[in-house]
RNA sequence: GCGAAAGUGGCGGAACUGGUAGACGCGCUGGAUUUAGGUUCCAGUGGAUCGCUCCGUGAGGGUUCGAGUCCCUCCUUUCGCACCA
């Protein structure tokens, strides 16, 4: 068994902080990473620290300066332009993050999307093996399994090109999955940088602000999806495929460059997003399929418009169906040379290069004579200064003469370092892999074979499609290097839920939001328990509620559990933290419950210190009480849904099983009942062990159970403890509960159909009615069904 | 907007494949112990009537002898949407 524990530490919190308080990112990352150790280490986790990893250690990061070189000769790593926010104010790329409503988040100017080239790892290379693969991954959620394969998106459609005459002519290329509805095009929209609306803009002025205003607003998806549609047509026109017919070339702000063919085609009829659009400017709809809301398809849009059906009003390809349409359609435009049936996905190559300070150079240099040029691998790692401090106005290595200067070392010419640093997605897709082997001169060795695949992976469902994804894909590109035997890093993946929590904010005199951490501020709540209003411990001054979200830095509502820990000590903060919720869900933050599992801990420890010298080694007398077996079968049930509930990760039932134990075990009397209660307590302890390893260790080899519960065997149910000579049946009338009857546990159906109809209050509400028919689930309950 | 989930007492949550809704805990109420507070212990605690009973798992429909659980429609919340990680 090996868990370790390491740091991701690179990335945008660091620089933030910085930019707070003066401190170098590495200062302030190194301070962090000692407190969280030390906490880790107080909470008693069998954490193996010796393979601890940091991922800002150039020991660390030098093998993600290695790899992509190496995915750089193969050409997995490329160079192409890529759309980015900027911030005209501040003169810098903003992060998604940092685009509210499509502003900069410090200066509040409107951002602009710009083009700049990038490095890209060609994960869709790997596209049709990252798919198939997901079908083993039988150890992973559903879930999660079904947002990967959706985020991968593989989707079958035709390629269709629209000849033209703009510049001298040329061919204008669109994917379609419903090249069924081709004969219902009635125009064609591009992106707005795309080379067709350059082109139209350059005698028509309104078409070029219009363009101008296309990159006002964030690059997010969510963003684009969100705004607007707004176009505009060039005035230009491009010749159908098939009947020669001109439609019109629309921009439009929905078309994303960056995305297939930067264009695509407007099928009203048939697509809800083109049928608002046409509706808006008034271009034609021509419904070409009949669906289940007919042959029309008059405002407003419904959804059957979208079906699949036959073709109509589409000339000779009336009466076929989709799928003999496609191939009909595909063939004609093969014939012209103007199109094929193709497969694409909707996962796009990976971006890894960030204009920012606190992440792994990128291992490039830019000589003025010879380009780009890799850096020689002797020449690694590519150390990062760790006493730069961004003040928001850039990528501070860009003014950092010491980084920058160097030889070239094709021509050894005069050079500049490139600046770009790596996503910090790089530094957590391996990090499992250097865990095996921290010590290791190669990116990894033999151990990692010994080692990998991981048994257990835990990650917050959050990370369900990048982080996961962007593991596979390196570990695939990683064992086609030879680096490693295993395709996929994580047999079986448990997702946590997130943990959120109420956020606080005063607005600052620049207008910015202040925002403070939950545990400055005092709540005054109604009758009910709901929040009215809160006020600042420090100065009794109101703060504005700003709503429950998930823990975050940028929004200050992280609890600490540093205080829980001093207060109550390290399992009593296990038992509550495993005792709220189990671990998929999602989970708001609220420590009044701990007092419970403090007062659960004390329980069981007066209980063992009053009763020590009683449970002290005895057997079960053979005449033992009948209600000390029937504790004794209790208890054995309880274990048995808890040994069920630990093999679900439901810890917080399992804790509520050992709850139950100790009630038992505390009330028990009669003969035989020290004998039940040492057998009970040494299975809530085992029960327990892993949840609360340090009372049940010391109270297991302070009552005698052995030396090291370590070392002690996993509870098992005895089966003779749970036989029952009567059971007890519920008894419905027509789905209700009327009734309750004891029968001999080898009473046969209709000695329990008899016992049924016998009870009193069974009689009292079939009275005078006939009994239809009587289901009886076996030591279940009887469903009596009367008309 | 698109993809994935989740909605159960005052609160966190439980209910294995459809079979007694609310386990366990928090909180609250009453009582005991205590000079008092805290601790600890006992009893009660979904709502309405407080007799039997009726109503209750986001809303509305449906399937079934029986639905928190399955199906359809809708609402709300959370996560992700490629530069937060």
């Amino acid at each position: 068994m090996l868990q370790p524990m390491g740091w991701d530490a690179f990335g945008l919190p660091a620089e933030n902080a910085a930019m707070n308080n003066g401190v170098p990112p590495a200062q302030w990352t190194y301070s962090n990473i000692d407190y969280m150790r030390s906490q880790l280490q107080s909470l008693g986790f069998a954490v193996d620290w010796s393979r601890e990893v940091a991922t800002c250690k150039p020991d660390y990061y030098r093998w993600n300066q290695w790899l992509f070189l190496r995915l750089l000769e193969k050409g997995i790593v490329y160079q192409k332009t890529g759309t980015v926010n900027w911030d005209p104010v501040d003169q810098t790329v903003l992060a998604n993050e940092q685009v509210i409503d499509g502003r900069g988040w410090r200066t509040g100017a409107v951002v602009e999307k710009r083009e700049i080239p990038m490095y890209y790892m060609a994960i869709t290379q790997y596209a049709e093996e990252l798919l198939a693969d997901l079908d083993q991954l039988d150890g992973w959620p559903e879930q999660v399994r079904t947002m990967q394969r959706n985020w991968i998106g593989k989707s079958f459609g035709v390629r269709v090109g629209f000849p033209h005459q703009i510049e001298g002519g040329g061919t204008l290329w669109v994917f379609t999955t419903r090249a069924d509805t081709l004969m219902g095009a009635t125009y064609v929209a591009v992106a707005a940088e795309h080379p067709l609306a350059l082109h139209a803009a350059k005698n028509n002025p309104e078409l070029a602000a219009f363009i101008e205003e296309c990159k006002h607003g964030g690059v997010s998806e969510a963003e684009i999806a969100t705004q607007e549609k707004k176009g505009m047509a060039t005035g230009l026109t491009v010749s159908h495929p098939l009947t020669g017919e001109p439609l019109p070339l629309w921009v439009a702000n929905y078309v994303l460059m960056g995305y297939g063919e930067g264009a695509v085609m407007a099928v009203p009829a048939h697509d809800e997003r083109d049928f608002a659009f046409a509706h808006k400017y008034g271009l034609p709809i021509k419904a070409v399929i009949k669906t289940s809301a007919g042959e029309a398809t008059p405002a407003p849009w419904q959804e059957a418009y979208a079906e699949h059906g036959q073709c109509i009003n589409s000339g000779k390809y009336d009466g076929l169906d989709f799928n003999a349409a496609v191939d009909a359609i595909a063939a004609d435009l093969n014939a012209k040379n103007l199109g094929e049936k193709k497969v694409t996905w909707r996962l796009r190559d990976w971006g890894i290069s960030r204009q920012r300070y606190w992440g792994t150079p990128i291992p490039m240099i830019k000589c003025p004579s010879c380009g780009d040029v890799p850096v020689p691998d002797d020449q690694l790692p590519v150390v990062l200064p760790e006493e730069c401090v961004p003040d928001g106005s850039g990528n501070p290595l860009n003014k950092y003469e010491a980084f920058l200067a160097c030889t070239c070392p094709k021509c050894g010419g005069a050079a500049r370092r490139e600046t770009d640093t790596m996503d910090t997605f790089v530094d957590s897709s391996w990090y499992f892999f250097r865990y095996t082997c921290p010590d290791a001169t190669t990116m990894v060795d033999a151990r990692a074979d010994y080692w990998m695949p991981a048994d257990q992976y835990i990650g917050g469902i959050e990370h369900a499609i990048l982080h996961l994804l962007y593991s596979r894909f390196w570990t695939k590109v990683m064992r086609d290097f030879g680096l490693t035997k295993v395709g996929e890093p994580f047999r079986n993946l448990l997702t946590q839920g997130m943990v959120v929590a109420p956020t606080f904010y005063r607005d600052g005199a620049d207008g910015r939001k202040q925002w403070l951490n939950p545990a400055d501020v005092a709540v005054t709540t109604d009758d009910k328990g709901r929040p009215l209003s809160a006020i600042l411990k420090s100065d009794g001054l109101p703060v504005i509620m700003g709503g429950i979200e998930k823990m975050s830095k940028s929004k200050n509502n992280g609890v600490d559990p540093q205080t829980l820990i001093e207060q109550y000590g390290a399992d009593t903060a296990r038992v509550f933290m495993m005792f709220a919720a189990p671990p998929e869900q999602s989970l708001e933050w609220n420590d009044s419950g701990v007092e419970g599992a403090h007062r659960f801990l004390k329980r069981l420890w007066s209980f063992a210190a009053d009763n020590g010298a009683a449970l002290a080694d005895s057997a079960l007398p053979a005449d033992a009480a009948a209600e000390v077996l029937v504790v004794r079968r209790e208890i054995h049930e309880t274990l048995q849904q808890a040994l069920v509930d630990f093999g679900k990760h439901q810890f917080n039932t399992v804790i509520s099983a050992c709850m139950k134990i100790l009630n038992a075990i505390g009330k028990l009397e009669g003969h035989g009942s020290d004998a039940v209660q040492r057998e009970g307590l040494s299975i809530l302890l085992r029960l327990l062990s892993p949840i609360a390893p340090h009372i049940t260790h010391e109270l297991w080899r302070g009552l005698g159970y052995g030396d090291d519960i370590l070392h002690a065997a996993w509870p098992q149910v005895d089966a003779a403890a749970l036989k029952r000579d009567s059971i007890e049946l519920v008894v419905q009338v027509n789905g209700k509960l009327r009734g309750k009857v004891n029968v001999p546990a080898t009473a046969d159906k209709a000695a329990v159909e008899q016992a049924a109809l016998a009870d009193e209050n069974v009689q009292r509400f079939i009275e005078g009615q006939t009994v239809a028919k009587i289901i009886v689930v076996p030591g279940k309950l009887v469903n009596v069904v009367v008309r």
